[in-house]
DNA sequence: CGCGAGCCTTGACCCAGATCAAATAAATGT
DNA sequence: ACATTTATTTGATCTGGGTCAAGGCTCGCG
């Protein structure tokens, strides 16, 4: 029966779903809210992996223990396929395998393009490339076009996003207020974006990649 | 027949193989020596987003433009298979998309751990941690131990490291000099390391994990 | 409405690693 | 061996972003 390899859960925001080193019984697909994936050290330096939307994918078929914490911004809803079962399906139909290999080939160009920017960006880089990546990726959702401006919200609190840009709150919030000071972006409150001038965000993103469709 | 879809190259330590932007023609493995992936920025920032070792795979199935330049960094052969044949083969034959996204998820989990090099490691961490990869990875071919020391060649220049490392070449070579100082590693020539204590190597690398394999 | 508890911003100062600049040391060719 | 070129080390100095330390918002709650 269905319902016995699928089911849903919700998690609240902050809670974590998953933490590195649990025994991982289901893979997982978000279906609303957002997510991260972040490696934490012994002495607490803390590194985000990777941002999941609604559709990402969760967890390896053929492993059982955890990599990462798994940590809901917002509230989450997963749907969670017990591992057994889903890798009895992974093996007897052929193209989930290929479509998993195709988002795991695009999740590893995400991560490498990451890499570019933790190793060599600039903080005011980053911080544009991240906001770029967000309104990407939340446009299909919540992004609303307002007298030529683009409008979302801001999911990740200063020190998620300092989590995730291999920087320091401090830093980050020093940044936006730059970044708001010269126009590139205006804000109300600490999560409403708006962005006047989409073209002047990517400049500042220090990007090649134009938009960022599969090159 | 075999040799239409599958033939070998060889290039020189230096040469680059691959241009980012190119149209691949080609998927490959490679046979022998080392190669880096590494993207650039317009201005000249490069960061190296992955090595790779005999065994490792280039390219994407379902993609014909190269994302990153591959450069060899010693001598390297490579066995390719020309992209539609290779694509209808692993159509065809499931094991083969099975193995490969094996492959991928290794390489995701690899990037996923060198982003939180990039983004929370100290110059020290970053060369220990590069310094164990390669010995790890470079232990089945060439490495030797004499009298209980790892003791094998470094295959990068300290350029190749710090584009690897998100550092400049000045910082790894104090770096290398300052582990070498500290008995950590002893150098013969600039490329030939011994280290007397893997261990204590593993802990300068500031690693959770210790020795790398798969958790 | 006022009180906390979280977030967020801002300022002052510091330091790890970048930059600039020589001086060596290795490789390569002749 | 010698000249040339290419790596590497090392020193001096600078700076982007970290650290430490106040305050300010904001939102929920009594």
């Amino acid at each position: 029966m269905l319902d016995t390899i699928k089911y849903y859960r919700s998690f609240q925001a902050g809670q974590t779903l998953i933490w590195a080193g649990d025994r991982m019984e289901f893979v997982a697909s978000v279906v609303t809210g957002i997510a991260t994936l972040s490696q934490v050290m012994e002495d607490g330096r803390t590194q985000t992996v990777g941002l999941l939307f609604p559709s990402d994918f969760v967890g390896r078929p053929g492993r059982d223990l955890a990599p990462y914490d798994v940590t809901a911004v917002t509230d989450v809803m997963m749907c969670c396929f017990r591992k057994k079962p889903f890798e009895e399906l992974l093996h007897s139909t052929p193209n989930i395998g290929q479509r998993l290999l195709e988002m795991t080939l695009d999740e590893l160009d995400a991560a490498r393009e990451w890499m570019l920017l933790l190793g060599r960006k600039t903080a005011r880089e980053k911080i544009a490339s991240l906001l770029v990546i967000v309104a990407q990726r939340a446009a299909s959702l919540e992004m609303r076009m307002a007298k030529g401006k683009m409008v979302f919200d801001l999911p990740l609190t200063r020190e998620a996003m300092a989590d995730y840009l291999g920087l320091t709150l401090e830093t980050v919030s020093r940044q936006m207020s730059s970044l708001k000071r010269d126009g590139v972006i205006s804000l109300e409150g600490t999560r409403h974006v708006s962005v006047p001038d989409f073209d002047r965000l990517l400049e500042e993103a220090g990007d090649d990649t134009d938009g960022g469709f599969l090159g």
